[in-house]
Parts: structure tokens; C-alpha cells; sequence
DNA sequence: TTGTTAATGTAACATATGTTACATTAATAC
DNA sequence: GTATTAATGTAACATATGTTACATTAACAA
């Protein structure tokens, strides 16, 4: 009895959350003026998720899932199985894209603020690692891509973000990009 | 006439301020705990540096100018002059021993501040091409290592070297080395 | 000595922080 | 209606922040 438990306030309030962190950062993150921004108090977001530590938890939760709803969504809209060398091109073209320049800023602060304090922020460190192994084995990813060569292209790609972030010169790195998927392309 | 200005008192104090950023981190920098630290009070770090913008500023210009001796003095210490190859050998078997984890964490921590606010953190993002570039020129690269190349060589050390930082290893991530030196193998 | 500037130290100020106390309204079951 | 729990709002608390006011000491020139 009693008012019923209404799921819906505490997970509005965490997308609001994860939008203004997309574009405010969250090594600042502040309680009253996220607060003001998404019309509501500190005290409601302390009472929603315990407390500042609690929020950057589920903001962080609330990121990994709509990132994987968004590839998950890519993956079954053909009828076809996607190769491992098209979801790379869709990925890279996606990222590169200046809609995400958002999201790769925050990426990059995650890492760094993980970097400094890992349970504070967890799974930032390593997720990324078992998220793309899941999913190039639900790809159908039969081509023995070896540990060196995944390493790499992972690496690559996130030197080329951060490097496309830092200058914001999408010819250049686009073009280094091209030269990675020519030289690893005996292999993938 | 007056007290004579000693410049290495200020100096001291910043390389007090390097030491203690690359254990403790720049984006939570605060004057009192670094000016325990370093056995002064908020006072005199306001008072030497006019704020705490501008001793972040100092403190960055510290960190290059520490980089830039030691690298300047290996380039120095052989007779015979070095090749790119040796160079990129020598500076990624020191980027990537355990010694240099805070150095590596700080360049990382420092880039996604600088993402946020790139004249807070003046030539952070910059900095890094011009310099790599009057490097090879003074260390006399005659063969043509063309734009592309060059990105993806630089993408992909900072990215291995954040793989290293956040998963600890060190063998993965070397032969990921290798076989990008490898494939850049003709080029260089 | 005296005058002048560098360097240092203590304490305060205004502001922002996360969190909590206390009170109030909203929606359900009985 | 009452009882009960969810949700909200205001105001305070303790603490930490960058910066400044004010006073003092230190090292030089004359």
C-alpha cells in the first residue's frame, strides 16, 4: 500500500542527466546546476540516487546502454549478418561524424577521471575490451583476428578520435585511417 | 635598489608543483593541499604565480621543458647521428615502463581537460604536431614519411600507451608495438 | 643607519560544494 | 474519510575553494 514505486521519475531524470552530461562533462559535475538545468534540486537527486557518487554511476550505466541499443539497433536492421569490415565502417563514420564530438570528449575525460580513480568510475577501464570481444563473436567474426591486431586497431581508432577531437582535421585523420584499414586488411 | 628579485625561488616552487601534479593530477588541483605539500601556504602560490590559472599555465610549461631536455639530451648523447627508427625505439620503451605511468596518466588527464577548455590549457592539443615535426626535422629524416603516416603512427602510440595505462599490460600491448612497426616497416 | 623591494605568514571573505533536517504534497490501499 | 509511502521543496550545515587585506621579515643600495 502506499504510493506506488514510479520508475519512470528516476530514469527521466537520469537521461536528462546523461544529455547534459554529454555536453557539459562530468569532472565538474556539480549537483546544483545539473539540478537547475533539468528542473529540479539537489536534494531530489540525492534522494534519487543516494548521492553524487550514485548519479555518476547510473549516468555511466545510462551511457553504456543507449550506445549498445544504438549498435545492437544497427546490427539487426539488415536481414544479412554484417561483416566485422562493415560495422567498422559504419562504426568509424558514426564517431568521426561532428555529432559525436560530444560523446568522444566525454570518452576521453571517463578515461582519464578512470584513470585517477578506477572504482569511481566503474568499468571505464575495462569494458571496452569484453564489450568488442562480445561483440565480434556475435558478429560471426570467423577470421582468426589475433590479440596484436585487435590491440592495434583499437588503439588506432582511439589515437584517431582523439587526435580528430584535438585538431579537428577529419581530411588528415580520415586519410591515416584509410591507411590503417589497407594495412590490416590482409587480416580482417 | 630593494631586495634583489630571485627567480629560483618561483622556479623551485614549480618544479615543486610538476612533481606534485604528475602523482596527484591537475583537474582537482587545489592551492592548499599542493601548497602543504610542498611546505608553503596558498599565499605564496598566489603571490608567485597570480593565480591558480597561471600556475597551471607554469606548470605545463614545466612539464615541456622537462620533456624536451631529456629528449634533447639523448639526441645529444651519441656521436653518430640518430635515426627516426632508433628514436621511436628508445622513446617508446621509456613511454611505456612502469616509471613513466604518471607522466602518461597526467598526458591524458591533460588532453580532456584541454578538450573542454583549450585555452586553459594553452598548446595541449597543439603542441604535440609542431613539436614532433621540428623533431624529425632536426634529427634529419630524409625519407618522406607522408601526413597519413605520421597520424597513424602518433594515433596509435597514444593509443597503446592508454591501453597500457588502463589495463596493465604490458606484453599485449608491446606486440601490438611490433606489429604496427612492422607494418609501417617500408615507410620508415 | 634608512629606504626599498622581495618574500612570507595569518586570517578573513565570499562563494560553492555535498549532504541532511524538516515540512509538505501526491497517489495509492483500506 | 484514514493510513502509508513516494515525491518534492526550502533552508540549513559543515567544509573546501580561490583570492585578498594586513602585517612582518629578509636582503639588498645608499
Amino acid at each position: 500500500m502506499g504510493r506506488p514505486f514510479n520508475p519512470g521519475v528516476r530514469s527521466k531524470l537520469r537521461d536528462q542527466a546523461v544529455d547534459y552530461v554529454l555536453s557539459h562533462g562530468v569532472a565538474d559535475l556539480a549537483l546544483r546546476p545539473l539540478a537547475k538545468a533539468i528542473q529540479t534540486n539537489a536534494r531530489m537527486l540525492i534522494y534519487h540516487f543516494g548521492s553524487r557518487e550514485g548519479l555518476i554511476r547510473e549516468i555511466l550505466a545510462g551511457l553504456r546502454k543507449r550506445e549498445d541499443a544504438y549498435i545492437r539497433a544497427w546490427f539487426k536492421s539488415a536481414k544479412k549478418p554484417r561483416t566485422l569490415a562493415e560495422f567498422l565502417r559504419w562504426y568509424w563514420r558514426r564517431l568521426s561524424a561532428p555529432q559525436a564530438r560530444p560523446a568522444a570528449r566525454l570518452i576521453f575525460e571517463l578515461y582519464a577521471l578512470a584513470l585517477r580513480d578506477p572504482r569511481g568510475y566503474p568499468g571505464v577501464l575495462t569494458d571496452p575490451l569484453v564489450y568488442w570481444q562480445k561483440l565480434a563473436r556475435q558478429a560471426g567474426v570467423r577470421s582468426k583476428v589475433n590479440l596484436a591486431e585487435a590491440t592495434l586497431l583499437l588503439a588506432a581508432t582511439r589515437g584517431l578520435l582523439l587526435d580528430l577531437c584535438a585538431t579537428g582535421n577529419r581530411a588528415r585523420v580520415n586519410r591515416a585511417m584509410m591507411l590503417l584499414a589497407t594495412l590490416l586488411r590482409p587480416v580482417i
